[in-house]
DNA sequence: GGCAATCAGGACCTTATTTGTCCTATTAAC
DNA sequence: GTTAATAGGACAAATAAGGTCCTGATTGCC
Protein backbone atom coordinates (compact mmCIF):
# COMPACT_ATOMS: atom_id res chain seq x y z
CA UNK A 1 0.00 0.00 0.00
CA UNK A 2 2.86 2.61 -0.20
CA UNK A 3 2.52 3.73 3.14
CA UNK A 4 4.90 4.54 5.93
CA UNK A 5 5.08 2.97 9.39
CA UNK A 6 3.37 4.44 12.57
CA UNK A 7 6.16 5.13 14.24
CA UNK A 8 7.05 8.05 11.93
CA UNK A 9 3.88 9.00 12.28
CA UNK A 10 4.27 9.41 15.93
CA UNK A 11 7.56 10.65 15.30
CA UNK A 12 6.47 13.56 13.40
CA UNK A 13 3.94 14.57 16.00
CA UNK A 14 6.50 13.94 18.94
CA UNK A 15 8.80 16.76 17.42
CA UNK A 16 5.85 19.29 16.07
CA UNK A 17 4.76 19.24 19.80
CA UNK A 18 8.32 19.36 21.04
CA UNK A 19 8.63 22.21 19.18
CA UNK A 20 5.56 23.86 20.62
CA UNK A 21 6.99 23.27 24.08
CA UNK A 22 9.91 25.27 23.64
CA UNK A 23 12.23 23.66 25.76
CA UNK A 24 12.47 20.18 27.54
CA UNK A 25 9.68 17.58 27.67
CA UNK A 26 9.50 14.26 29.25
CA UNK A 27 8.57 11.39 27.31
CA UNK A 28 5.46 10.86 29.46
CA UNK A 29 4.47 14.47 29.19
CA UNK A 30 4.68 14.30 25.21
CA UNK A 31 2.90 10.94 25.15
CA UNK A 32 -0.10 12.65 27.01
CA UNK A 33 0.11 15.52 24.75
CA UNK A 34 -0.24 13.71 21.86
CA UNK A 35 -2.26 11.05 23.08
CA UNK A 36 0.45 7.94 21.92
CA UNK A 37 0.98 5.40 24.81
CA UNK A 38 4.15 6.03 26.86
CA UNK A 39 6.25 3.02 25.87
CA UNK A 40 5.87 3.71 21.98
CA UNK A 41 6.66 7.80 22.35
CA UNK A 42 9.51 6.27 24.55
CA UNK A 43 10.75 3.90 21.72
CA UNK A 44 10.34 6.70 19.27
CA UNK A 45 12.09 9.18 21.02
CA UNK A 46 14.77 6.94 21.31
CA UNK A 47 15.02 6.47 17.78
CA UNK A 48 14.78 10.32 17.25
CA UNK A 49 17.50 10.62 19.63
CA UNK A 50 19.82 8.42 18.57
CA UNK A 51 19.90 10.14 14.98
CA UNK A 52 20.53 13.26 16.13
CA UNK A 53 17.26 14.72 15.78
CA UNK A 54 16.49 15.89 19.14
CA UNK A 55 19.06 15.79 22.16
CA UNK A 56 18.21 14.20 25.30
CA UNK A 57 18.88 14.87 28.86
CA UNK A 58 19.27 12.15 31.12
CA UNK A 59 18.51 12.31 34.99
CA UNK A 60 15.93 13.89 36.83
CA UNK A 61 14.89 17.09 35.52
CA UNK A 62 16.02 15.88 31.93
CA UNK A 63 14.00 15.17 29.29
CA UNK A 64 14.24 15.91 25.62
CA UNK A 65 14.32 18.83 22.91
CA UNK A 66 14.78 19.60 19.62
CA UNK A 67 18.08 19.69 18.12
CA UNK A 68 17.26 21.94 15.35
CA UNK A 69 13.97 24.22 14.25
CA UNK A 70 11.00 22.32 12.70
CA UNK A 71 12.01 24.27 9.47
CA UNK A 72 15.31 23.00 9.37
CA UNK A 73 14.04 18.80 9.71
CA UNK A 74 12.74 17.61 6.60
CA UNK A 75 10.17 14.59 6.16
CA UNK A 76 12.64 12.89 4.33
CA UNK A 77 15.00 12.59 7.48
CA UNK A 78 12.40 11.15 9.88
CA UNK A 79 11.63 8.95 7.62
CA UNK A 80 15.40 7.62 7.16
CA UNK A 81 15.81 7.77 11.19
CA UNK A 82 12.49 5.96 11.53
CA UNK A 83 12.65 3.04 8.99
CA UNK A 84 15.60 3.07 7.28
CA UNK A 85 16.88 4.53 3.64
CA UNK A 86 14.00 5.31 0.56
CA UNK A 87 13.88 2.46 -1.53
CA UNK A 88 11.19 1.48 -3.26
CA UNK A 89 12.42 -2.22 -4.24
CA UNK A 90 14.78 -4.32 -2.36
CA UNK A 91 17.03 -4.27 -5.73
CA UNK A 92 18.44 -1.00 -4.85
CA UNK A 93 18.93 -1.97 -1.56
CA UNK A 94 22.40 -2.49 -2.01
CA UNK A 95 22.47 -5.15 0.65
CA UNK A 96 24.58 -6.94 -1.19
CA UNK A 97 22.11 -9.84 -1.62
CA UNK A 98 21.21 -10.15 -5.25
CA UNK A 99 18.03 -10.50 -6.65
CA UNK A 100 18.35 -14.30 -8.00
CA UNK A 101 15.95 -13.12 -11.21
CA UNK A 102 18.65 -10.37 -12.08
CA UNK A 103 19.64 -11.63 -15.10
CA UNK A 104 16.12 -12.01 -16.82
CA UNK A 105 14.77 -9.02 -15.03
CA UNK A 106 13.83 -6.68 -17.70
CA UNK A 107 14.01 -3.63 -15.25
CA UNK A 108 16.86 -4.34 -12.99
CA UNK A 109 18.22 -0.98 -11.29
CA UNK A 110 15.45 0.88 -13.74
CA UNK A 111 14.08 1.82 -9.97
CA UNK A 112 16.53 4.31 -9.56
CA UNK A 113 15.01 7.12 -11.14
CA UNK A 114 11.57 6.73 -8.84
CA UNK A 115 13.92 6.41 -5.68
CA UNK A 116 15.48 9.51 -6.49
CA UNK A 117 12.09 11.45 -7.15
CA UNK A 118 10.55 10.21 -4.09
CA UNK A 119 13.75 11.05 -1.66
CA UNK A 120 13.73 14.75 -3.66
CA UNK A 121 9.99 15.06 -3.10
CA UNK A 122 10.42 14.57 0.90
CA UNK A 123 13.50 16.28 0.92
CA UNK A 124 11.77 19.44 -0.13
CA UNK A 125 9.23 18.90 2.32
CA UNK A 126 10.37 20.29 6.01
CA UNK A 127 8.45 19.38 9.02
CA UNK A 128 7.27 23.47 9.54
CA UNK A 129 5.90 22.36 6.29
CA UNK A 130 3.43 20.30 7.51
CA UNK A 131 3.21 22.03 10.64
CA UNK A 132 1.39 24.90 8.97
CA UNK A 133 -0.75 22.61 6.51
CA UNK A 134 1.32 24.64 4.17
CA UNK A 135 2.88 23.38 0.29
CA UNK A 136 6.57 22.73 0.63
CA UNK A 137 8.94 25.94 -1.50
CA UNK A 138 8.23 26.45 -4.70
CA UNK A 139 5.30 24.29 -5.14
CA UNK A 140 1.61 25.33 -5.73
CA UNK A 141 -1.28 23.08 -5.13
CA UNK A 142 -1.75 22.91 -9.11
CA UNK A 143 1.47 21.39 -9.52
CA UNK A 144 1.03 19.07 -6.86
CA UNK A 145 -2.74 17.86 -7.16
CA UNK B 1 11.09 1.05 5.17
CA UNK B 2 8.74 2.72 2.49
CA UNK B 3 8.86 -0.06 0.19
CA UNK B 4 6.38 -0.94 -2.78
CA UNK B 5 5.15 -4.51 -2.66
CA UNK B 6 6.87 -6.99 -4.64
CA UNK B 7 3.97 -7.24 -6.24
CA UNK B 8 3.98 -4.01 -8.41
CA UNK B 9 7.72 -4.93 -9.15
CA UNK B 10 6.28 -7.82 -11.14
CA UNK B 11 3.38 -5.68 -12.17
CA UNK B 12 6.19 -3.74 -13.85
CA UNK B 13 8.40 -6.26 -15.45
CA UNK B 14 5.79 -7.90 -16.50
CA UNK B 15 4.38 -5.22 -18.21
CA UNK B 16 7.25 -4.49 -20.08
CA UNK B 17 7.71 -7.64 -20.86
CA UNK B 18 4.71 -7.69 -22.84
CA UNK B 19 5.88 -4.40 -24.60
CA UNK B 20 8.80 -6.21 -25.60
CA UNK B 21 6.85 -9.21 -26.84
CA UNK B 22 4.68 -7.24 -28.78
CA UNK B 23 1.89 -8.88 -29.16
CA UNK B 24 -0.39 -11.51 -26.81
CA UNK B 25 1.76 -13.87 -24.87
CA UNK B 26 0.37 -16.28 -22.48
CA UNK B 27 0.68 -15.70 -18.10
CA UNK B 28 3.16 -18.77 -18.31
CA UNK B 29 5.03 -17.33 -21.43
CA UNK B 30 5.82 -13.86 -18.98
CA UNK B 31 6.52 -15.95 -16.12
CA UNK B 32 9.20 -17.74 -17.65
CA UNK B 33 10.41 -14.42 -19.79
CA UNK B 34 10.42 -12.74 -16.60
CA UNK B 35 11.74 -15.62 -14.25
CA UNK B 36 9.15 -15.62 -11.60
CA UNK B 37 6.45 -18.12 -10.80
CA UNK B 38 3.66 -18.47 -12.61
CA UNK B 39 0.79 -18.32 -10.11
CA UNK B 40 2.23 -14.77 -9.01
CA UNK B 41 2.55 -13.47 -12.07
CA UNK B 42 -0.85 -14.79 -13.25
CA UNK B 43 -2.29 -12.52 -9.91
CA UNK B 44 -0.42 -9.98 -10.92
CA UNK B 45 -1.73 -9.68 -15.05
CA UNK B 46 -4.60 -10.51 -13.26
CA UNK B 47 -4.64 -7.42 -10.85
CA UNK B 48 -3.73 -5.53 -14.44
CA UNK B 49 -6.14 -6.74 -16.18
CA UNK B 50 -9.06 -5.73 -14.03
CA UNK B 51 -7.78 -2.07 -13.72
CA UNK B 52 -7.29 -2.01 -17.51
CA UNK B 53 -3.57 -1.62 -17.82
CA UNK B 54 -3.73 -4.86 -19.83
CA UNK B 55 -6.24 -6.50 -22.74
CA UNK B 56 -7.22 -10.31 -21.84
CA UNK B 57 -7.95 -12.87 -24.54
CA UNK B 58 -9.92 -15.55 -22.80
CA UNK B 59 -9.76 -19.16 -24.50
CA UNK B 60 -7.47 -21.51 -26.48
CA UNK B 61 -4.59 -19.07 -27.83
CA UNK B 62 -5.52 -16.05 -25.55
CA UNK B 63 -3.30 -14.72 -23.72
CA UNK B 64 -2.63 -10.48 -22.70
CA UNK B 65 -1.39 -7.30 -24.28
CA UNK B 66 -0.58 -3.87 -23.41
CA UNK B 67 -3.51 -1.67 -23.40
CA UNK B 68 -1.91 1.74 -24.42
CA UNK B 69 1.85 1.92 -25.10
CA UNK B 70 4.06 2.26 -21.82
CA UNK B 71 4.84 5.78 -22.57
CA UNK B 72 1.54 6.38 -21.49
CA UNK B 73 1.21 4.34 -18.34
CA UNK B 74 2.96 6.13 -15.00
CA UNK B 75 4.25 4.39 -12.34
CA UNK B 76 1.22 5.60 -10.16
CA UNK B 77 -0.95 3.95 -11.76
CA UNK B 78 0.79 0.78 -11.62
CA UNK B 79 1.40 1.50 -7.36
CA UNK B 80 -2.69 2.47 -7.36
CA UNK B 81 -3.92 -0.80 -9.09
CA UNK B 82 -1.62 -3.12 -7.13
CA UNK B 83 -1.68 -1.53 -3.95
CA UNK B 84 -4.31 0.95 -3.56
CA UNK B 85 -4.25 4.57 -3.61
CA UNK B 86 -1.23 6.70 -2.90
CA UNK B 87 -1.39 7.65 1.18
CA UNK B 88 1.51 7.35 3.40
CA UNK B 89 -0.45 7.11 6.35
CA UNK B 90 -3.30 6.06 8.00
CA UNK B 91 -5.22 9.11 8.73
CA UNK B 92 -5.90 10.12 4.73
CA UNK B 93 -7.34 6.86 3.85
CA UNK B 94 -10.30 8.11 4.21
CA UNK B 95 -11.76 4.74 5.03
CA UNK B 96 -14.28 6.33 7.33
CA UNK B 97 -12.42 4.77 10.12
CA UNK B 98 -11.20 8.08 12.33
CA UNK B 99 -8.37 7.83 14.30
CA UNK B 100 -8.62 8.13 18.23
CA UNK B 101 -6.21 10.32 18.79
CA UNK B 102 -7.16 13.06 16.07
CA UNK B 103 -8.70 15.64 18.70
CA UNK B 104 -5.36 15.78 20.02
CA UNK B 105 -2.96 14.90 16.62
CA UNK B 106 -1.09 18.03 16.09
CA UNK B 107 -0.49 17.06 12.66
CA UNK B 108 -3.91 15.72 11.77
CA UNK B 109 -4.76 15.93 7.94
CA UNK B 110 -0.77 17.45 7.84
CA UNK B 111 0.15 15.14 5.30
CA UNK B 112 -1.53 15.75 2.36
CA UNK B 113 1.40 17.54 1.08
CA UNK B 114 3.48 15.00 1.86
CA UNK B 115 0.92 12.55 -0.61
CA UNK B 116 0.61 14.86 -2.94
CA UNK B 117 3.99 15.39 -3.67
CA UNK B 118 4.46 11.54 -4.00
CA UNK B 119 2.11 11.38 -6.27
CA UNK B 120 3.04 14.13 -8.46
CA UNK B 121 6.74 12.74 -8.52
CA UNK B 122 4.82 9.39 -9.60
CA UNK B 123 2.74 10.25 -11.98
CA UNK B 124 5.76 11.88 -13.68
CA UNK B 125 7.40 9.02 -14.38
CA UNK B 126 6.17 6.37 -17.22
CA UNK B 127 7.07 2.86 -17.57
CA UNK B 128 9.02 3.93 -20.77
CA UNK B 129 10.93 5.64 -18.63
CA UNK B 130 12.08 2.86 -16.58
CA UNK B 131 12.39 0.40 -19.19
CA UNK B 132 15.10 3.23 -20.68
CA UNK B 133 16.36 4.03 -17.39
CA UNK B 134 16.01 7.52 -18.12
CA UNK B 135 14.88 10.47 -16.27
CA UNK B 136 11.31 12.05 -16.60
CA UNK B 137 10.30 14.92 -18.25
CA UNK B 138 12.04 17.94 -17.58
CA UNK B 139 14.42 16.63 -14.59
CA UNK B 140 17.79 16.41 -14.63
CA UNK B 141 20.03 14.33 -12.43
CA UNK B 142 21.34 17.22 -10.18
CA UNK B 143 17.22 18.56 -9.56
CA UNK B 144 16.73 14.98 -8.52
CA UNK B 145 19.88 13.62 -6.75
C1' DG C 1 -19.41 -32.08 -30.33
C1' DG C 2 -15.51 -32.87 -27.59
C1' DC C 3 -10.95 -31.65 -26.03
C1' DA C 4 -7.41 -28.71 -24.69
C1' DA C 5 -5.70 -24.19 -23.59
C1' DT C 6 -6.28 -20.16 -21.19
C1' DC C 7 -8.16 -16.46 -18.21
C1' DA C 8 -11.33 -15.23 -13.82
C1' DG C 9 -12.05 -15.26 -9.16
C1' DG C 10 -11.45 -16.45 -4.79
C1' DA C 11 -9.94 -19.29 -0.67
C1' DC C 12 -6.22 -20.50 1.91
C1' DC C 13 -1.81 -21.18 4.35
C1' DT C 14 2.66 -19.62 5.33
C1' DT C 15 5.96 -16.24 6.38
C1' DA C 16 7.73 -11.70 7.31
C1' DT C 17 7.22 -7.34 9.22
C1' DT C 18 5.55 -4.18 12.37
C1' DT C 19 3.76 -2.85 16.92
C1' DG C 20 3.74 -2.35 21.33
C1' DT C 21 5.37 -3.62 25.96
C1' DC C 22 8.58 -4.62 29.46
C1' DC C 23 12.90 -5.29 31.92
C1' DT C 24 17.40 -3.83 33.37
C1' DA C 25 21.20 -0.52 33.39
C1' DT C 26 22.83 4.24 33.47
C1' DT C 27 22.78 9.08 34.50
C1' DA C 28 21.82 13.35 36.94
C1' DA C 29 19.36 16.39 40.33
C1' DC C 30 18.09 17.19 44.99
C1' DG D 1 20.92 8.01 48.86
C1' DT D 2 16.79 8.47 46.68
C1' DT D 3 14.16 9.78 42.92
C1' DA D 4 13.30 10.97 38.15
C1' DA D 5 14.50 10.31 33.86
C1' DT D 6 16.79 8.26 29.46
C1' DA D 7 19.45 3.98 27.00
C1' DG D 8 19.27 -0.27 25.12
C1' DG D 9 17.66 -4.44 24.03
C1' DA D 10 14.52 -8.63 24.36
C1' DC D 11 10.15 -10.31 23.50
C1' DA D 12 5.18 -11.68 22.29
C1' DA D 13 1.24 -10.39 19.69
C1' DA D 14 -0.98 -8.48 15.85
C1' DT D 15 -1.04 -7.27 11.13
C1' DA D 16 0.06 -7.50 6.43
C1' DA D 17 2.12 -9.61 2.47
C1' DG D 18 3.34 -13.39 -0.47
C1' DG D 19 2.53 -17.31 -2.74
C1' DT D 20 -0.17 -21.47 -4.01
C1' DC D 21 -4.04 -23.92 -5.36
C1' DC D 22 -8.77 -25.03 -6.67
C1' DT D 23 -12.94 -24.42 -9.32
C1' DG D 24 -15.43 -22.26 -13.03
C1' DA D 25 -15.96 -19.88 -17.56
C1' DT D 26 -14.56 -18.99 -22.24
C1' DT D 27 -12.56 -19.86 -26.70
C1' DG D 28 -10.05 -22.18 -30.53
C1' DC D 29 -9.10 -26.45 -32.82
C1' DC D 30 -9.76 -31.16 -34.41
Amino acid sequence: MLKLSRLTDYAVAALVRLSAAEGVETSPGIAAAIGIPEPTVAKVLKILAGQGLVLSTRGARGGYRLSRPLSSITVAEIIVAIDGPIALTSCVEGSGGVCESLLRCPVAGRWDPVNTAIRSALQNISLSDMAHAALPRGLRMSEVA
